[in-house]
DNA sequence: TACCAGGAGAGCG
DNA sequence: CGCTCTCATGGT
């Protein structure tokens, strides 16, 4: 136990906390983490482990909110506040969302999950790597690449070692044989490319909160390897355009099958669909939709596998 | 063993 | 434009 790490003075200034409890009502930290926003997660035990910026961190669900257990003191929790975005006012949101028998579905069963606020470049570059990849492999080439070119971070009481996610100088200093080397393959290039127009300063990630949707969005499509899909997500998980809907195979046929009843409708259209139908906050309802048709759609994988196939 | 995965980009008519 | 093909790799 390192609880000897948690200093405090009397005047209630520069008190270093190694841990912190943060009231959470309703918060579902095991939907959030583990719905396909961030890939760096890992369940252990009754809890989840990761690294935020620099800082390895295990936060444990417990009685209507998060315990939150850092490798080592720290000044402040805005970081994680932010990150795990705990002051949005959830119900105005959920209030926002169009009441049809798909959504308010959505809503039931995967009440308390939330959106997540990430770092711009981990977010861009995760997603880069996403294309054509399920997410047990995102998380493993994401977890190759740390491992072999992020810098060290203490974790855990013991003092075990986990890794940063690599900063964009170092990834633009790699070739794409090394980068290759963490099986992301013809995404290679991608992140490669991505990583160098960063590094010169061609876009600037800095920049693009203070910008409208659209202007934010143009410089993404900038990017080697970042589409509208990617650069929708990245709009949407790392600077918070709250409307921001990106719409990728599961969300495209879960969008086809309930509102479309089952229609071949092109990638345009639902886009155009999307962009009017769920309102102001779009993105969270679309990270509700895709939660729900991924575990819908595979709980009906298993079943028609238990019963024998009808089709 | 086949099929497919939180796509993007080039090439075609 | 809109459609098709390819890209690399591994889980199911």
């Amino acid at each position: 136990m390192k609880r000897d790490h948690v200093k405090q003075t009397d005047r209630g200034e520069n008190i270093r906390e190694i841990e912190r409890f943060f009231p959470a009502p309703g918060y579902d930290l095991s939907a959030t983490l583990s719905s396909g926003q961030a890939f760096r997660w890992e369940q252990v035990r009754d809890g989840w482990e990761g690294v935020v910026g620099k800082r390895w961190v295990r936060l444990v669900p417990e009685g209507g909110g998060i315990q939150a257990v850092l490798a080592e003191p720290v000044d402040g929790w805005d970081w994680l506040r932010s990150y795990l975005q705990l002051d949005v006012a959830f119900d105005r949101v959920l209030a926002t969302f169009p009441r049809d028998p798909a959504m308010e579905r959505a809503v039931d069963q995967c009440s308390g999950l939330r959106l997540l606020r990430q770092d711009p470049w981990e977010c861009l570059a995760s997603f880069i790597l996403s294309s054509t990849k399920q997410i047990v492999q995102i998380k493993q080439i994401i977890r190759a690449l740390c491992e072999k070119h992020g810098q060290p971070v203490t974790a855990g009481l013991a003092g075990e070692q986990a890794w940063a996610f690599p900063d964009p100088d170092v990834v633009a200093n790699l070739t794409e044989l090394e980068l290759r080397a963490c099986k992301m393959g013809f995404r290679a290039p991608h992140l490669l490319g991505t990583a160098r127009m960063i590094i010169s300063g061609k876009v600037n990630l800095g920049a693009l909160g203070a910008m409208p949707l659209e202007s934010a969005r143009e410089q993404l499509l900038e990017l080697p390897g970042v589409g509208r899909k990617i650069a929708d997500c990245v709009l949407l998980f790392a600077y918070g355009f709250q409307s921001a809907f990106p719409v990728d195979v599961w969300i495209a046929k879960g969008l086809r099958q309930l509102y479309f009843k089952g229609r071949n409708v092109p990638l345009a259209r639902l886009q155009e669909f999307s962009r009017t139908y769920f309102g102001p906050y779009g993105g969270y309802a679309q990270q509700y939709l895709f939660h729900y048709w991924r575990i819908h759609a595979a709980a009906e994988l298993r079943a028609r596998k238990r019963y024998g196939k009808k089709n």
